[in-house]
DNA sequence: ATGATTTTCGGCACTCAGTGACGAATGGCA
DNA sequence: TGCCATTCGTCACTGAGTGCCGAAAATCAT
């Protein structure tokens, strides 16, 4: 969060950053809540962090792009605690403990969380940058998946299991994120057991929602 | 697919208009599939259905929608399926025999099909346009759920199942756009009864992929 | 047939996202 | 002090998407 200033390895070649990711995410963060995302240009974003329009591209790749960072590293959280799972667990159950472990926000943390997913299903043009960070989550779930039945990768199998996998997240995060009644990991925990129980209708019909307890 | 001609009341006020949605996607199917998404502009594909640049945007919103026509109105199947359903059907069964039905291609569509699902999942700017077509089918899954089992639309297991049909469904195009071994609706439904399976470790070992028999 | 009405089209001008090129700024190092 | 590495800012350019307005092409009424 706040390791820019220390993490530097104090003796760097050339002329420092004026900048961070991170510096440009909240300047970003707090535009887009205060005008919206398409009402705030580039522009205004750089200007906000003290940068050049041209230096904002050299962070990221898009205006969109800007909301994505965290979600990203979370991605590779799932992907090194899978690959530490013990191998008598079964598939969904091991996915399942991964994503639990790796969405443990610190309830400082948890107010931009909110708003970050908020901006991110409410605006279509965000949702529409989701694409790519989604690919590389489901892309996680596959191969472990892929490795742990020993099938190839692109079988239909280890698709399905990484794209609904995501496709539960997706819907607790959104749950969550519209009447925040209860902890995301207990709607993560409830979305992905009712996956694992194959959505039936006794589970699906049993409360109308998991509320905390 | 050719009923620009026939559809028309025959007498209609105005102008008649210089192209039609339909001519516009096959113009663009076509510049994209030799040259590229990126590389193509929407000039030339206003140019090669005799139109100009504005005139291509009164027809579709942005340049990536023009490859979600069919999509969008095998949306519509699924949602009036769905409402026709009979009340005693199990509701992971109902869907899934809507979404069969509503893939049903006629043999001299497919070829056109394969071209349009590949863009759509190889180029990443297409994947991107892709969140809110996709939003409409997760509805019309979430809609039904939610009317099933009596619960308000947005609440959880609705969210739930609504995405992960749609996911499964990706995972059963991509797999079949990538090496047409089987017939769509092959990996579409087991794709689907692997999810109502619960996604078990046995289920996913079964066979490599349900190869056409 | 002529004019009014209706609908679509084309051209123009504009904003903004994104990219490439190039030189200037700012630090460490010999 | 000179050399090098890295980041930054400026400029120029392409292309997507939008608002505006007048022209074109059809039907309808008189």
């Amino acid at each position: 969060m706040t390791d820019d200033v220390l993490a530097r390895p104090a003796n760097r070649r050339g002329r420092p950053p004026g900048t961070s990711a991170r510096e440009l995410e909240v300047a970003a963060l707090r535009l887009f809540g205060e005008q919206g995302f398409h009402e705030t240009t580039v522009d205004q974003i750089a200007a906000a962090a003290g940068v050049s329009r041209r230096t904002f591209f050299r962070y990221y790749d898009a205006k969109a792009d800007v909301l994505w960072n965290e979600f990203d590293t979370e991605v590779e959280t799932i992907r090194s605690l899978l690959a530490e799972t013990p191998a008598d667990l079964p598939v969904l159950e091991a996915v399942r403990r991964a994503v639990l472990a790796a969405n443990h926000y610190s309830a400082a943390d948890v107010p931009e969380l909110r708003r970050r997913m908020t901006l991110l299903s409410t605006v279509p043009e965000l949702a529409a940058s989701a694409a790519v960070h989604y690919d590389a989550w489901e892309r996680a779930i596959s191969a472990f998946v892929a490795r742990r039945s020993g099938q190839p990768e692109e079988s239909l199998y280890p698709l399905v299991v990484g794209r609904a996998v995501l496709a539960a997240c997706r819907a607790a995060y959104d749950r969550w994120s519209a009447r925040a009644d209860a902890d995301l990991v207990v709607y993560l925990d409830a979305a992905l057991r009712a996956l694992a129980a194959g959505l039936t209708d006794d589970v699906l019909g049993a409360e109308p929602d998991p509320v905390a307890e």
